[in-house]
RNA sequence: GGGCCCGUAGCUCAAUUGGAUAGAGCAUCAGCCUUCUAAGCUGAGGGUUACGCGUUCGAUUCGCGUCGGGCCUACCA
């Protein structure tokens, strides 16, 4: 319909005299009274055709010449809004289309395969995961998911950096513990992993091993130990909220494989790294940068940058023509100087989208708890899905905009959690799947070919108008990375719906008005469990 | 000092990316179950969109400034 509409009223532009106007788009507007969609274009081009914008919108809508089974009514309003009224013939057709698609409807071609990668969590597998890290969790799996529905081929993937003084500082937390478990007096310092499953792994270690690691290094067995058994954890945690990564990645193996020390040379090569005061330097100036940043450190050490230089190189090097790296917003200065370091390689570093998401601010008795592990002062997410549930956690960090420093009441998400908003939207599909249970009961068959001329009401044909935003809005969700809209746009469907169902009985004697209603609740539930699905919550059947 | 994000109803947040009368949930108040699920529906109150200039037919949205909050700003990650 839309690209019906633009294509008619380009060519009335033209018929009326307009040649360089820009291409007309459309919105659904605002208010009910104003139609199914209108555009602007006479406002915005006013200026151009030199013709006051009234006028120039009555020009367009004589040359419009449009299908009248289709759109039923046009009018000009405001200072030259042209406003487009559907038919009822229009939305028969398209409830048709839902149907049909069922769990397609809503999924596009647009990428067409493309080679996609979304690199999110990538926590450091230094403790649990904490209600800190659900956010990007979340986010990156539900942006995920929402390209997979306009049709990019996705990798999600999570990287860790396993090289630094983090790992190291871990495992020699667990080489305390393990030497304190075997009786020995040793003093825990303050600044080591505090938490108990560090004690847990070692207590591991110990019925396994005995005493006999008692003169292992800390990078060794310690080490391994912890990230392999944290990383456990971490995995069932993710599982547990219904992201799945498929392919792990770490610091370490840039090294082994000399990755990291083939950037520097090719810097190198290219005269953009030099040697000042025993550090290596990275041209980052003339890449835009204010200063140069350092690469390896006058220890021998590299500093973050160059790892993740070298990871970044490594994903467009796989083949991936779309990278997105979801971070959070205290890593907001660290990525300038990768795409410059991808630039200096000579890669294209517009393949690479970087998604900042804000901090989410815990309360909890009325207080701001400052989340740190290594003083394993938090709340996990095991223990907020405990209390509510994947779906309550997906949902409250899915449903405000990344921008926004939200606030997270832990008391408040578990008090209220009957009147969480996902209950809303989950009850609208129990309650359809209700009925149609209901229908069955009584021998109603859902088959039976429906009139959807009957549907005439104005609750009826709220219920139309709003499932068939949903194409779009999954498209434009995916195109802005806001999958927040989407979860506002099923609070809306969900609206319609139970007020439909509050002024109208579908299952009655009439049988073709039954049937007729029941394409309508049908419909309904698809775009429901569709958008559940992207959001990654799931659609119950009764509750 | 510089950079990024934010400031909208008592609270938590939206607002179709510059559109027409700024909307939801929670909380408060008043109604609606003999009928397919009341985890629902209807109504009321609640706003100088932090503040000030500017850009234009039109600003919560864009620009500049002020105030306030969060996060960055190392040869820490």
């Amino acid at each position: 319909m839309n690209q019906y509409l633009t294509e008619r009223v380009a060519a009335a532009l033209r018929s009326a005299g307009v040649d360089n106007a820009p291409s007309p788009s459309f919105e659904k507007p605002r208010q009910a009274e104003h139609g199914d969609l209108t555009t602007t274009i006479a406002l915005t081009a006013a200026k151009l055709a030199k013709i006051p914008p009234r006028q120039l919108a009555q020009k367009i809508v004589e040359n419009l010449h449009l299908d009248t089974s289709l759109v039923e009514k046009v009018e000009i309003a405001g200072p030259g809004f042209i406003n487009f009224h559907f038919s009822i013939e229009f939305f028969k057709t398209s409830l048709g289309e839902i149907l049909r698609a069922d769990k397609n409807f809503g999924k596009h071609d647009i990428a067409k395969g493309k080679p996609t990668q979304v690199e999110f969590v990538s926590a450091n597998p230094t403790g649990p995961l904490t209600v800190g890290h659900g956010r990007g969790a979340v986010y990156g799996d539900t942006i995920s998911r929402l390209l997979e529905w306009t049709g990019h081929n996705v990798t999600r993937e999570y990287y860790f950096n396993n090289a630094g003084r983090q790992m190291r500082v871990l495992g020699d937390s667990v080489r305390l513990r393990y030497l304190q478990e075997l009786g020995d007096a040793i003093e825990f310092p303050e600044d080591y992993y505090q938490g108990e499953y560090i004690r847990d792994i070692a207590r591991g270690l110990v019925e396994r091993h005995g005493d006999s690691l008692r003169n292992e290094p800390a990078e060794g067995m310690f080490k391994q130990q912890a990230e392999t058994e944290i990383f456990d954890d971490i995995k069932k945690s993710l599982k547990r909220l219904g992201v799945v990564h498929e392919v792990f990645s770490n610091e370490n193996e840039l090294y082994e494989t000399g990755k990291v020390t083939e950037v520097i040379e090719e810097l190198r090569a290219k005269n953009l790294a030099y040697d000042l005061e025993g550090a290596v330097w990275f041209k980052a100036t003339q890449f835009g940068s204010e200063k140069d940043k350092v690469i390896v450190k006058s220890t021998g050490e590299p500093t973050y940058r160059l790892p993740d230089i070298a990871y970044h190189r490594e994903k467009l090097n796989r083949g991936f023509e779309l990278v997105i790296d979801v971070l959070g917003a205290d890593h907001i200065a660290t990525y300038p100087d990768v795409l410059a370091g991808l630039t200096a390689l000579g890669y294209d570093s517009s393949k690479i989208k970087v998604l900042i998401h804000q901090f989410v601010t815990i309360i909890q008795n009325n207080e701001v708890v400052k989340m740190s592990t290594r003083k394993a002062n938090f709340v996990t997410l095991d223990e907020l899905m405990d209390e509510v549930g994947a779906d309550v956690v997906r949902y409250f960090f899915i449903m405000r905009s990344v921008d926004s420093h939200l606030n997270f009441d832990l008391g408040l998400a578990k008090k209220q959690s009957d009147e969480n908003p996902v209950y809303y939207l989950q009850y609208a599909h129990a309650r359809i799947a209700s009925i149609i249970r209901h229908a069955e009961d009584i021998g109603v068959d859902r088959n039976i070919p429906a009139n959807l001329s009957l549907l005439s009401t104005s609750e009826e044909l709220a219920v139309m108008k709003k499932l068939l935003e949903f194409p779009g809005m999954v498209e434009s969700c995916a195109a802005t990375f806001e999958p927040h809209r989407l979860a506002d746009y099923l609070q809306d469907v969900a609206g319609v719906f139970h007020r439909f169902y509050h002024e109208h009985r579908v299952v009655t004697e009439d049988l073709p008005l039954t049937a007729a209603r029941m394409s309508l609740c049908l419909a309904t539930k698809i775009v429901l469990g569709n958008g559940f699905e992207i959001l990654g919550i799931t659609a119950p059947e009764r509750m």
